[in-house]
DNA sequence: CTCGATCCCTGGACGC
DNA sequence: TGCGTCCAGGGATCGA
């Protein structure tokens, strides 16, 4: 299950294999994957691949633009707003792998893999074939400022973003902290294996509120993400069920796991029994000692909240009441 | 805003 | 062996 680890893999796979490349042609048989394949088929045959980079989940093929590609000058600038806007990235695939998507370079003669949906023909005999047996998947083709607001729609970069950035993002939020670190919205790149895994590193209860979160929690938290995100891209990431990497490797990182998958067995910091729940219509393993059940969630508990702060307001006013009294007198 | 439910899809696990 | 059933899960969407 591809997540950032793994998307970085084969990102920096494909960019030291691929990058460079020329696409001849595109052959599509499964299309319901895909945005919109007749702009695949219009745009992509006779563009080259200038780089290959990883924005959150998503593979992005950045095509180099056709003055370079063709060496011939084509028209002039189309900036007809007047504004003219070098956008780095200006025209890219994107890709998405879903569950069990697989983006890799084949040679020519290789047998068509089963579900095979996409094929590129590149220009040095190999094609880049897509493969994905479920389909939940994604591909497009985007350009100019539907790319941009694409990819405006995404979270942070988890590896880059500030402490202060995340803490705010998820201390701002009535949602669960799972939920937060699974929402590209706010995050981008985590799935539920990293999500799991650096809650139990931080001691946080997957249920727990985000905005309840103290800052020294959140900073625990990203701490604890950042280190597992790095350490699983430096073993290419987790390979549960069929991950494999451009060049059919399995990631290493599920050796590491601490709670994902390991439902019943031991804590590693306390062997208490790992738990799974569902948080977020997700499954969430987590050890219930070491990170304590939020108590905030039980209808007894912000029963009882309530009554205190109403409490604390009280007494304030009395206090105040008190004090205006004996000024006066 | 946040939630759960539902759908998409296939292969693998499991029960009989 | 061969069924049927259930489940996994990222993301979109919809109604509560």
């Amino acid at each position: 299950m591809p997540e950032l680890p793994e998307v970085e893999t084969v990102a920096r796979g494909l960019q030291g294999s691929i990058a460079g490349r020329r696409i001849l042609s595109v052959t599509l048989r499964k299309t319901d994957f895909i945005d919109d394949p007749v702009a695949i088929e219009r745009e992509l045959p006779g563009r080259q691949i200038a780089r290959v980079e990883r924005f959150g989940k998503f593979i992005l093929l950045q095509l180099a633009s056709k003055n370079d590609t063709l060496g011939v000058a084509v028209e002039g600038t189309r900036a007809g707003n007047g504004i003219t806007q070098p956008e780095a990235l200006a025209e890219a695939l994107l890709v998405h792998l879903g569950m069990t998507g697989n983006l890799s370079p084949h040679h020519a003669e290789q047998p068509l893999a089963k579900h095979t949906h996409v094929t590129f023909v590149l220009d040095d005999g190999r094609e880049l074939r897509y493969i994905d047996p479920r389909r939940f998947g994604r591909m497009a083709y985007l350009a100019g400022e539907t790319l941009a607001a694409e990819l405006l729609r995404f979270g942070a970069e988890p590896l880059l973003v500030s402490a202060e950035e995340f803490a705010r993002r998820v201390r701002s939020s009535r949602a669960r902290i799972k939920a937060l670190l699974l929402d590209q919205r706010v995050l981008r790149g985590v799935g539920n294996i990293y999500a799991d895994e650096s809650l139990w590193s931080a001691r946080i209860h997957p249920a727990r509120v985000g905005a309840s979160l103290k800052p020294a929690e959140a900073g625990n938290l990203l701490r604890a993400l950042q280190k597992i995100l790095r350490k699983a891209i430096q073993m290419r990431g987790s390979s549960i069920s069929d991950f494999v990497d451009v060049d059919g490797l399995q990631g290493d990182y599920q050796q590491r796991h601490k709670v994902y998958g390991r439902e019943g067995e031991k804590c590693f910091r306390c062997c208490a029994k790992v738990q799974r729940i569902l948080v977020a219509g997700r499954s969430s393993h987590f050890c219930p000692v070491c990170q304590r059940a939020p108590n905030s969630g039980s209808r007894a508990a912000s029963l009882r909240k309530r009554a205190l702060s109403g409490v604390r307001v009280a007494k304030k006013k009395a206090k105040r009441k008190m004090r205006l009294r004996t000024s006066k007198g």
